[in-house]
DNA sequence: CAATAAAAAATGAATGGTCATTCATAATTG
DNA sequence: CAATTATGAATGACCATTCATTTTTTATTG
């Protein structure tokens, strides 16, 4: 009905007022300084909605944080699928992957800060919860590598299940790194473009001369 | 004097007695449910003696657990440089420094499951602290790798501080990855031997055909 | 070597500060 | 004028931390 889809409309625009405001809040203070107040003040609305049954209910700071992460995991979940069909050539869809994840990275930077470092305080994101988007995201990786397996293009007795964890585990660390040296001087001169190609090289041919 | 150093004998083993507990409660418990006292209670100590000038001070709790990753991550370089230094060949340098890692890892699990999950709920960990026996301990894998790049093992043209920081990021996924794992089913069918092997073939060789 | 006193170390019940959360009240909607 | 939604001051639970008291150690003396 069109009430209740006015309703959600409005709804929905207000949580994701909140989520804008809590990524904002929280990349700016940490995950303990950011109070509900400053997020509902932040988002221009009352501590008390948040809590509402339309909104994030019961445990709402930790259940704002895992929207977040759902949330924007599934964008990129999207934007991946969408880049990487454009390429054939699986080694080019793991290099779009790549491409993707810092791109994504590198416009939204307040994001970044919020998933390298502040996702990793809430209690449950490692106990007693399952991150179901972030096993899809990293599937589409294995898809790719497990396609270029069977195209032989990669070896036959290579692992892809430890393949698909290594290089994201490769990716995640270098992310970490930039979101926590931006101010300082580091490995990363300017920005990250040059990290996929490197990836690529080091995973799939690598390093040896 | 034999004074001083009896005292001081006295502090350390209880200083010991008290991390050896509050590892064995956080990792059960995990960092936020395990508390000062359950720690003390066993630590056999009492609550307000960790928070002495002697002990822990202010800030005990997260003192405690940054005192943990300093100490253990001190124990890891000492064995890490000794088992490399064995080796000759700067490859083989590197495949002992992920052996010695992920041996440290099974030989330790209620360590791991701090060092992968709970270290990083602590708020200074990420704001406002500088990992120093971390980055002793990488630069052993790039120095190792760097060794490699002048011996002409490896490329020139390898950037080798992203070399070691993907290295390095791939061991941290895995490791968590095991750690949250450890009771499922996963990718890690019995343990962790076969790892270092298979990170040199991705890193070093390539899974190319 | 006791005996005694002073200093140091250990104890754990009581405290206090911090927000996340609640809910009585007000505003808005239909 | 109900019913729904929003408000934000007040609440209360939690637990790290403190510190008055007790226990242990060290120093002093006859």
């Amino acid at each position: 009905m069109a009430l209740k889809d006015t309703k959600s409309e409005k709804v929905r625009e207000k949580r994701q007022r909140i989520m804008a405001a809590a990524i904002k809040v929280i990349a700016q203070h940490g995950y303990h300084a950011a109070t509900m107040s400053k997020i509902a003040q932040e988002a221009d609305v009352a501590v008390g909605m948040i809590y509402g049954e339309k909104y994030f209910g019961k445990n709402a700071k930790e259940a704002v944080l895992l929207s977040i992460f759902e949330e924007k995991m599934q964008d990129l979940v999207e934007r991946s699928r969408a880049d990487m069909a454009i390429a054939t050539d699986p080694i080019e869809k793991v290099r779009k992957f790549l491409k993707v994840h810092f791109d994504h990275l590198q416009e939204n930077p307040e994001l970044a800060q919020v998933f390298q470092i502040d996702l990793r305080q809430s209690q449950r994101f490692f106990r007693g919860y399952t991150p179901t988007e972030l096993f899809t995201y990293i599937g589409l990786l294995g898809a790719a590598l497990k396609e270029a397996k069977q195209s032989g293009i990669i070896a036959p007795d290579v692992n892809v299940s430890v393949l698909q964890w290594a290089i994201f585990g490769a990716v995640d660390e270098l992310a970490l790194n930039w979101v926590m040296t931006k101010q300082t001087d580091n490995v990363f001169p300017d920005n990250l473009n040059s990290l996929p190609d490197q990836l690529v090289r080091m995973f799939i041919d690598g390093v040896r001369l």
